[in-house]
DNA sequence: AACTCAAGAATATGATCAAATTATCCCGTG
DNA sequence: CACGGGATAATTTGATCATATTCTTGAGTT
């Protein structure tokens, strides 16, 4: 099985050594994922190659690449930043995660094993565990871990590819979310996803992952309402 | 170190400077739309700093946006080349072009002018025009001209952005099938879209651009399946 | 058939050039 | 005399190029 994209997470074994823009991609990515890097804040490639210890040609071919991902911006001169969602952007975000996310869940549910439930039923212990400490940092990768794991099983590249694009563009902002109003706001539903998904029902399955889109997108509004 | 005192030369004057790697990235990725690219043809650096006549930086960092993109792809050594689309890609295509397209269709419907309306029906006669004449290239031009100027209207820059990235990936194929078909058998949907803007009707442009996305990718099905 | 070596292409580094932002200073005005 | 604005200089940063290094690949040999 050959890694499309993402994902570089492989066992020692293979003894191949990832690229350094690869890696240096990989970790600004899990940044702006996990709100290291807030939104407006403005990102230098000579203060990149110095803080991850490299050079400047993988620096700047990784923030090509996080461009074109939405994860970060241009701004008009040669200054790049990472993005701040408008009103007018959630809406758009809504709808392409229900219509993105929700097919990927109604393909998951058809082919996911029993062993591969399991799996996702230990993130999502790790994520109960995350919100009762009010561990923030954890909550944001095990929530992300949730439903990549997930959507891996859908074996549908392109809109696997289209659903991290979406997780970029809001990753950042929730980031914010969480440390104004901490983890205590957001119930669990990725119970009615599991319990969908060993029913092996996909509508079943896709309403319960609708409804936990527009749950953690309406937190967003409405953090970043009380935020401007 | 140059002492110049009093020298003033505001006024070097090649006009705007457009950044090299932009200019790389727009051509590239304006020869992948239009099919000049074949799919499954092996793109390489030192090729494309000959045939642009550009440095070997730019040229890298154009590719790594359009592997981002989904217009290239990595063949996991260091190789580059246009992908070719398979039958499972082409299910997730329709579902994203369908949803996405849409939604972005009822949107500009909200919002076109009739001078914006205007400028469309001047670009379905450009490709009326194209269709009578067999001329392959410019239908795709003004096919993609038609689409884009559309969505521009939609004011939705991140639904656009994801539309974008779908036309990219099923452009180069797109290109084969229509060398293969020729324009004959492409009927024109766009009439009863522009009817449907010109009534403000959003739910009535939504379904007559699902029925061209749908007429659309059954011509690539068709034309793949009979290619392999 | 397997191994070795050579050629070519991609990766990565550093240096150099150009542009923009910032800071400073001078001049004008209230 | 103090304050503000504008222009200029200086620093910082981004863009590009040339070059060295590493890896893949393919041919040739044993």
């Amino acid at each position: 099985m050959k890694s499309t994209k993402n994902a570089i997470q492989t066992e020692p074994d293979t003894g191949t050594k990832p690229p350094a823009h690869e890696t240096v991609y990989q970790t600004l990515r899990g940044q702006i994922l996990f709100g290291e890097l807030a939104p407006g804040q403005a990102v230098t490639i000579q203060g990149l190659t110095e803080s991850l210890n490299a050079g400047m040609t993988p620096v700047r071919e990784a923030i090509r690449r996080l461009i074109s991902d939405g994860a970060l911006v241009f701004q008009g001169n040669r200054r790049v930043s990472v993005p701040l969602l408008r009103s007018g952007d959630i809406d758009e975000l809504v709808y392409a995660r229900k219509t993105i996310e929700c097919e990927l869940t109604r393909r998951a549910t058809l082919r996911v094993t029993p062993a591969q439930i399991a799996e996702l039923e230990r993130i999502d212990n790790a994520l109960d565990r995350a919100i009762s400490a009010g561990d923030v940092a954890s909550y944001l990768a095990q929530n992300y871990a949730f439903h990549t794991a997930l959507y891996q099983h859908a074996d549908a590249p392109i809109l696997t590819d289209l659903a991290d694009r979406l997780w970029l563009r809001f990753g950042p902002s929730l980031r914010v979310v969480c440390g104004r109003l901490g983890t205590q706001s957001f119930p669990d539903r990725h119970k009615d996803i599991l319990e969908a998904l060993r029913k092996a029902d996909p509508e079943l399955a896709a309403l319960a992952m609708e409804r936990d889109v527009a749950q953690g997108m309406e937190q967003v509004i409405q953090g970043l309402a009380s935020g401007n």
